[in-house]
DNA sequence: CTGAGTACCTGGCAGC
DNA sequence: TGCTGCCAGGTACTCA
């Protein structure tokens, strides 16, 4: 599943492609893979999460998504934790009214100040760049045809087999001491990889709970960016037993935690990211090969690449954990 | 506030 | 062979 360094592999290969291209044309093919995005007008959430999408909800926002995105100039895309966002340049083209029916009141302004194109891969999404004449992808719910000004017209396309993942615009909300974020991704923390990444407080979050340490690592909220795959091999790196609780690691632990997951994530992206089936791929379909490199996630039953123990598979809230029963003792508090 | 439970999806695969 | 049913996974909802 993408995690941070997926999506990071995803955003750089994005970047070349999408900077300073126009959007000529938008196609929702599933609506379903926009249940993120809230129509102008509408309140968040409306007919989104929980509950299946009305065949007419999910028109009107298909409708809404591909009016407003249509024309307008993209941007460098930034990353923050698994979320990958591409703010629109300012609509200059469209002074206020919309074309065709458009809703009351919709498109008051010089169109949609300070709006971004955000992604959520989820489970299976990708972000695909292909020729405008290429063939069909399986599962792709989303088309853009771009033009940049020196690559020509190209074909991005948001593919996903189930779903998890979506597309939405949403507004940019400041954040301090620089930046800016779309307003649903604005309750995470910092990724370990962002320059304002705040390690005090990490430690101090981390030693503040009760709850084991493998949750603590996958709450966005304390640190962004992190899945099941590379919380197992942080805790393995670190010696840590999923399970230990948060409050029972030492102030030195807690750093070390921090120093074994940048190390986790700088190398596996240096190798391109994890894919295990067709699951991940880069933005040219491209698999990445850090999972050869994986030292406990996936490897239940075989040897320990350190001690040579049999790597234990636990089950963690309807998934999986995977650790070294030796290398990764469970401390009490 | 925190924790537990659950819906959202599809395709792959085990089991019959 | 063909069917059923289970499961993975991240997020954000509701409820206690």
């Amino acid at each position: 599943m993408p995690e941070l360094p997926e999506v990071e592999v995803v955003r750089a290969g994005l970047a070349p492609a999408v900077t300073g291209a126009r959007v000529l044309a938008v196609e929702v093919m599933d609506p379903r893979a926009l249940k993120r995005h809230t129509p102008v007008g509408e309140e968040p959430g409306l007919g989104g999460h929980g509950r299946t999408l009305s065949a007419e909800t999910g028109r009107g926002r298909a409708g809404d998504f591909e009016r407003r995105l249509t024309g307008r100039t993209l941007t460098a895309p930034l990353r923050r934790g698994k979320f990958l966002w591409i703010p629109l340049a300012p609509d200059t083209a469209r002074p206020g009214v919309p074309e065709g029916a458009g809703g009351p009141g919709e498109h008051g302004g010089p169109g949609d100040p300070d709006t971004a194109l955000l992604a959520h891969l989820g489970m299976s999404g990708q972000m695909l760049l292909r020729a405008t004449d290429a063939a069909d992808d399986r599962h792709v719910r989303i088309r853009t045809w771009i033009e940049h000004p020196e690559h020509g017209e190209l074909r991005l396309d948001f593919s996903d087999q189930r779903l998890f993942g979506s597309l939405a615009l949403d507004t940019l909300t400041p954040t301090a001491p620089a930046g800016s974020i779309p307003a649903q991704a604005a309750h995470i923390a910092r990724d370990p990889l962002d320059e304002y990444f705040d390690d005090a407080g990490f430690v101090t979050a981390i030693r503040s709970r009760g709850v084991g340490a493998k949750k603590l690592l996958l709450d966005q909220r304390i640190v962004s960016g992190v899945g099941n795959i590379y919380a197992d091999e942080t805790l393995w790196r670190a010696r840590v037993h999923p399970d230990t609780p948060g409050a029972a690691i030492s102030p030195r632990g807690a750093v070390a935690l921090l120093h074994h997951l940048r190390e986790v994530f700088d190398q596996a992206l240096a190798e391109g990211g994890t894919s295990f089936d067709e699951q991940y791929v880069n933005v040219n379909g491209q698999a990445g090969y850090f999972a050869h490199s994986l030292n406990a996630y996936g490897r239940g039953g075989e040897a320990c690449p350190r001690c040579g123990t049999a790597i234990k598979r636990v089950p963690f809230g309807g998934r999986s954990s995977h650790y070294c029963p030796r290398c990764q003792r469970r401390k009490s508090s």
